[in-house]
DNA sequence: TTGAAAGCGCTAACAG
DNA sequence: CTGTTAGCGCTTTCAA
């Protein structure tokens, strides 16, 4: 007696004869178009309405656009992410765009991939997550269609950018630091050996604010080499404890280091912060979670989403405008792994 | 001199009349279909490469299909999806099939608007993560297109499930306890009030193994309902020590509400696992940090992940196939915060 | 085994 | 302001 699953979808033909119009006016009402009357406007939405017609992006695709953003993100494990999807989203809940998002990519391979498959999807515009890929590649994609990079320095004509000041973020760590009595500060670093992606990643920059931010205070830049991840911190805390003048106060360049470094600090029954203090930088989740309480550098991730949000749709109403680089500034959150050093 | 940065997309047509042949011939060696010869498949693909031709996804969807798969997942921020989804892409990887992620969804209308969203951008199947929604909802989009329900118990005829076995998972825990010697347990559970999601909802199947697993130890079942966050778990934890006779152990519903019951526990001067001992639920990243070493249950995510991606496939190959229930056994990973019981 | 031709649902020129 | 018409790039009958 029911009728099949599937009754075909309702298209805009339905709608356009159901409403005794053409399809050109359904379609010009969809999309706000200029020259309808207020009549045939209602005349329309009421049909769209009594039939719960949903427009087919993937045909709106092959002539005009699909109404949605890609969204490539390196690695979803990273908890600064979701505060910019968040922000991201919240922009563009307004509009009739729809943000969908490329599974994890690590290295260039995968990002090519996502890209690809993104642009092959007729998406509108892309928003590339502290992407890794040489700026060539960047720059071909955003040659295709509207790109803002984010979390990534370096300014091109094609595409927008918007990051946070890492140096700043450097010097805020290093200050407070300083502020509250230590000299012997270590850093442990992402290395990065590029020297394309030395000016344009944020662990560089965060290295290079230290080495600047300490000479500043006249003081020796002390720097671990290696990477953004747990057991880079565990490796570089364990070099740090058998220098012969152990440091009183570390920096890691990631709270997922600081991780590694409570751990071996734990481990080498240091106490933290009694004997060392530790810092970390992204402010992600659980550097706010009661038994860790990190004290961390806050990108407002939010603010990074929107300003995303805010320049993609500029750049999807005039492809043509001029790059816009936008910098935010970075605040430090004192919690329970800093304090002065031991007398 | 240069082309102009858009020199429009090689299309099927300019890959057919490179290699000499009709159109038909080139969609068929793109699709593996029958009926072409190992000579016009060479030539094809030759020509193919050359040309450095991908197609067009979003004008493939008008006849066939789009060859993506959109997975909804509830909260990009809870730590257990990102092994699901390694799960999933990983199985996916072989395949001509590519991932898109719809942002982070709380709630049934976002839900539905992200279903929505994925059926109009003529995705070809769906993979729903821990859904909130009434199952008629998951039903009708079942309906319009293959569909994988994650993380959710209850069958139904027109979707696959793939769920880890919360009963079980919960009984891992109090054995676990039990054997090390608590007789005073309590969980704290996210309430559930809606009666049709009591059979459905990970979160009420936990609470139900604990009361079952309890009783058949002979031991009463100390239930405090909250929600399943950080502030959640916090507050329980107040409550449970206000109780006059204190539990030696607390059986947190997640991970993210052990955190805030370890919080508590700090600020109130109680040592874990000297005083109460603390296990968490879905193995998270977190759980596994040095200084937090949460005692939790693994999901094996990935596996699940791999599951839900093998039935996609199958239905996608044969959409009348039965629905099928996948269920998988979960592990205990026993870490720091749970010992005997104080003397 | 191969190809010509007819759409898929929608938008964009262009006439009225 | 409204409607007619011709595609977008691909897949799919259906003949050859």
């Amino acid at each position: 007696m029911e009728p099949p699953a599937q009754p075909r979808r309702v298209t805009i033909v339905d709608v356009a004869r159901h409403a005794q119009v053409s399809t050109t006016a359904v379609s010009k009402v969809l999309r706000n178009a200029y020259g309808t009357s207020p009549k045939m406007r209602a005349k329309v939405r009421q049909a769209i309405a009594e039939l719960g017609y949903r427009p087919f992006a993937a045909a709106r695709g092959m002539r005009g656009r699909t109404y949605t953003i890609g969204v490539m993100l390196p690695d979803i494990r990273n908890p600064f992410f979701p505060e910019i999807l968040d922000g991201l989203t919240e922009a563009l809940d307004e509009t009739d765009y729809q943000v969908l998002m490329g599974p994890g990519c690590n290295g260039e391979a995968a990002e090519a991939r996502v890209t690809e498959a993104m642009i092959d999807r007729g998406m509108d515009g892309l928003v590339l997550i502290a992407p890794v890929s040489p700026r060539s590649h960047l720059e071909q994609v955003a040659g295709t269609v509207p790109t803002v990079v984010v979390g990534r320095h370096g300014q091109s004509a094609v595409y927008d950018t918007v990051s946070d000041d890492d140096i700043a973020g450097a010097t805020l760590v290093v200050d407070h630091l300083v502020g509250l009595g230590h000299r012997r500060i270590a850093h442990i670093e992402h290395a990065e050996t590029d020297p394309a992606r030395m000016r344009e990643m944020p662990n560089a920059l965060r290295a290079e604010g230290f080495r600047l931010s300490m000479r500043a205070h006249g003081l020796a830049d002390d720097v671990v080499s290696t990477t953004y991840t747990q057991e880079g911190g565990y490796l570089g805390a364990k070099k740090l404890l058998t220098r012969a003048e152990r440091p009183t106060a570390v920096f890691a360049g990631a709270d997922i280091v600081a991780m590694g470094v409570l751990e071996a600090l734990d481990e080498a029954r240091v106490s933290v912060p009694g004997d060392i203090s530790v810092v970390g930088y992204d402010n992600t989740t659980f550097a706010a979670l009661g038994p860790i309480s990190l004290t961390s550098v806050d990108q407002a991730g939010r603010h990074i989403g929107a300003e995303a949000a805010r320049l993609l749709l500029a750049r999807l109403t005039d492809r043509g405008k001029p790059s816009a680089q936008v910098k935010l500034t970075p605040s430090l959150v004192a919690r329970r792994t800093t304090a002065p050093p031991p007398a």
